[in-house]
DNA sequence: CTGCCTTAGATTTTT
DNA sequence: TCTAAGGCAG
């Protein structure tokens, strides 16, 4: 049932933008699922409405309610992160933007080479000039894209000292543009300035898209794309807009807040609607998340309120070390599960950055409770992935700069330097194979060649119009995995992950829509095959938890240097954005939430490692933990009954059942097999 | 000049 | 564990 004030979001008329403030757990998605049935049951299009998210989760989230919602057999086909709609646009009207529909999407670190091959054809070796670090050099760029302001200002703003160089950037940025559009290919960046630049192409009347647009998550918006929408609804003004200042998470994009001050400047008769009554907390967690908020340094007045009344205090638990974290984190779980019956699907690990989980991972391992991670790591970023997609790439679009590059550079014998001069050939030949035939190879290489030449004949030849997406896969796995262990320390991992990869492909009717799920879709049941049952445990960074919701939550490394995040912490702006994250992870929580502080903290050094003291977060201030339990007995079983119950449940959903469950003073220290396989550009 | 091996140093968040 | 960077060999 809704609320008075979720009636009228939902039933607003079309007619008019609409900007809802909706604090956290005030059944958002739930009021925007309802609004699109309440627009389609009256008569509009769902194939000309438009569902905008920004991250791939929250998109697939909103996606499958929908669905659910409208009983539809097919999503809607326009609902998906800004990228991911932006790609498919400009798939469709590319040939208008001077490009070729099988334009290639890099990612960060695609585009980072290319950028930076840029630079090394620009300036000579020994610079002559003193000029930022690569780092600064990428970050000054993205930053120029995602706030559109002039190199001037960014550099005004980021480095300064680097203002006397302006023109020699230029000049390397330039030239990355050049060599993005000789490659055919799009950064994530292009994707949003493409639709864009669509849209503000005169022939092409920009709101004759959709009829509707929603969006969720407004204020973690940038320029570009309250741009975007500004051209989308020129005419009909038929637009909604969801967001909470209070969430604001990812400035470091150039997002900003201002973009919801800004709407009702660019929409002026736009209708504001709120949303107060939070539905998913109990009074004692919102009174931790409010004490949090009021020592805000700026921000609107916001007191949450619970429908639902009355719980359990949330806990502040003090570890020793992140080992006794971990564990305390596992038998706060186990022990909800058995004894409280609340299932996995209902619990949650959050941390601030992916590798905070390590350890808890391993100890998840050895303990057979299963689990999915969100966040860190995608897919699409880890080496063999790469690789695999790499081939993919080339065959879509042969001018695939980038792609060449790794391909070849995966040869014996053949470093960055050839890579690259055999990646141009390649690129600029109409018939690749044929180029690459005729060019000289190292002598190394010769064993390669054969097999090499085969797989490219096999996707460049006369047949490969008729090459299906699973035969050439099979071609390119059986030239790639004798390759593994040349190019990796560990190949068996690897050949497991390209093998998942390759299965998971099948789903994708072909190379192109395979290609881009991976790159800007939802890539979570490709990179958590093993795990179909139902009953898992999340754990997820906190950015990539936003939108969701879970019974019990537990939220690791309330340190300095944890949360907040150590590299945040000298400027005062960041510092609020770290806030606001402690903020969106406790209001996760619907009746149960505990905070960890380790004590200590391991460090690494030549010997090895030793242990240093950590201090407590920032965050963790009286006010709050004012409202926060503490302490208490630490989460072991505190009856034998308990743990035998454990024994038997875990047993049942365990792979393994004569492995043993959970009990860290009995269990195997042995070291469990990583979680996935390692990371490496 | 290129490739490969060794060693030192690092380690956010997303598309 | 991974990456960048520096030294050495081809």
């Amino acid at each position: 049932m809704l609320n008075p004030q979720q009636q009228a979001v939902v039933e607003h008329p079309g007619n008019r933008p609409l900007l809802v403030i909706a604090g956290a757990g005030t059944g958002k998605t739930t009021v925007m699922v309802h609004r699109v049935a309440e627009l389609v049951a009256r008569g509009a299009d769902p194939h000309r409405l438009l569902l905008l998210t920004f991250t791939r989760r929250a998109a697939e989230e909103l996606r499958c309610r929908v669905a659910a919602k409208l009983k539809l057999d097919v999503p809607l086909p326009w609902c998906g992160t800004f990228h991911s709609v932006a790609a498919k646009l400009l798939r469709r009207f590319a040939t208008r933007l001077g490009r070729s529909p099988g334009f290639s999407i890099l990612d960060e670190s695609d585009s980072r080479d290319l950028l930076l091959h840029g630079l090394k054809e620009i300036i000579s070796k020994p610079a002559q000039e003193d000029l930022p670090g690569k780092a600064l050099l990428i970050s000054i760029h993205s930053y120029m894209a995602n706030t559109q302001q002039s190199l001037e200002d960014v550099l005004d703003q980021l480095a300064p000292r680097f203002a006397g160089v302006a023109e020699s950037l230029r000049a390397v940025f330039e030239r990355y543009r050049t060599l993005k559009i000789e490659a055919n290919a799009y950064d994530y960046d292009d994707l949003l300035l493409g639709w864009l630049d669509l849209l503000r192409r005169p022939e092409l009347k920009s709101d004759a898209f959709f009829d509707c647009i929603m969006v969720d998550e407004y204020q973690d918006t940038n320029i570009i794309q309250s741009n975007i929408l500004l051209e989308l609804c020129k005419t009909h003004r038929n637009i909604t807009v969801v967001g909470d200042d209070a969430q604001a998470i990812y400035a470091f994009r150039g997002a900003s807040v201002e973009n919801i001050l800004n709407f009702e400047r660019q929409f002026p008769e736009v209708i504001r609607l709120k949303l107060e009554e939070n539905y998913r907390s109990t009074q004692e967690i919102l009174d931790a998340a409010n004490a949090l908020w009021g020592e805000a340094a700026r921000g609107f007045q916001k007191e949450l309120t619970a429908a639902k009344g009355a719980g359990v205090r949330p806990r502040l638990d003090v570890c020793r070390d992140e080992w006794d974290q971990a564990e305390k984190i596992v038998a706060a779980i186990s022990e909800a599960w058995v004894r409280d019956h609340v299932p996995l699907r209902e619990q949650a690990v959050l941390f601030r950055a992916s590798n905070h989980s390590f350890r808890l991972e391993m100890k998840l391992n050895e303990c057979r409770i299963p689990f999915k991670k969100y966040g860190g790591q995608r897919l699409a970023d880890m080496a063999h992935a790469k690789d695999l997609l790499a081939f993919l790439r080339v065959h879509e679009n042969p001018k695939d700069l980038p792609a060449w590059q790794r391909i070849l550079a995966m040869l014996p014998g053949v470093g960055p330097a050839s890579a690259g001069k055999l990646a141009t050939l390649a690129a600029n030949a109409l018939l690749p194979h044929e180029a690459l035939a005729a060019a000289s190879l190292p002598k190394k290489a010769a064993a390669c060649r054969g097999p090499f030449l085969d797989l490219l004949r096999t996707q460049f030849g006369d047949s490969n119009n008729t090459l299906e997406l699973k035969d050439e896969l099979d071609a390119i796995l059986a030239y790639y995995e004798p390759l593994l262990p040349e190019l990796y320390d560990f190949p068996e991992i690897r050949r497991e992950g390209v093998r998942e990869i390759a299965t998971a492909a099948l789903k994708f009717k072909s190379r192109r829509e395979l290609l881009d799920e991976l790159m800007t879709g939802d890539d979570s049941a490709v990179r958590n095959p093993a795990r179909e049952s139902d009953e898992f445990l999340t754990l997820s960074t906190i950015h990539s938890a936003k939108g969701c919701e879970w019974r019990r939550v537990h939220v690791m490394q309330l340190t300095e240097g944890g949360l907040p995040n150590g590299a945040a912490a000298k400027e005062d702006r960041k510092i609020e954005e770290e806030r606001r994250l402690l903020y969106v992870a406790m209001t996760r929580a619907k009746e149960w939430l505990t905070l960890y502080q380790p004590l200590q903290r391991e460090v690494k050094d030549q010997q090895g490692s030793h242990h240093e003291r950590a201090l407590p977060s920032r965050f963790l201030t009286p006010a709050v933990l004012a409202v926060l339990g503490g302490g208490g007995r630490d989460g072991r079983f505190s009856n034998p009954d308990a743990r035998q119950a454990a024994r038997a449940k875990l047993a049942a959903a365990a792979a393994d059942p004569d492995e043993l469950i959970y009990d860290y003073d009995e269990a195997p220290r042995r070291p469990p097999p990583p979680a996935r396989p390692f990371r490496r550009y």
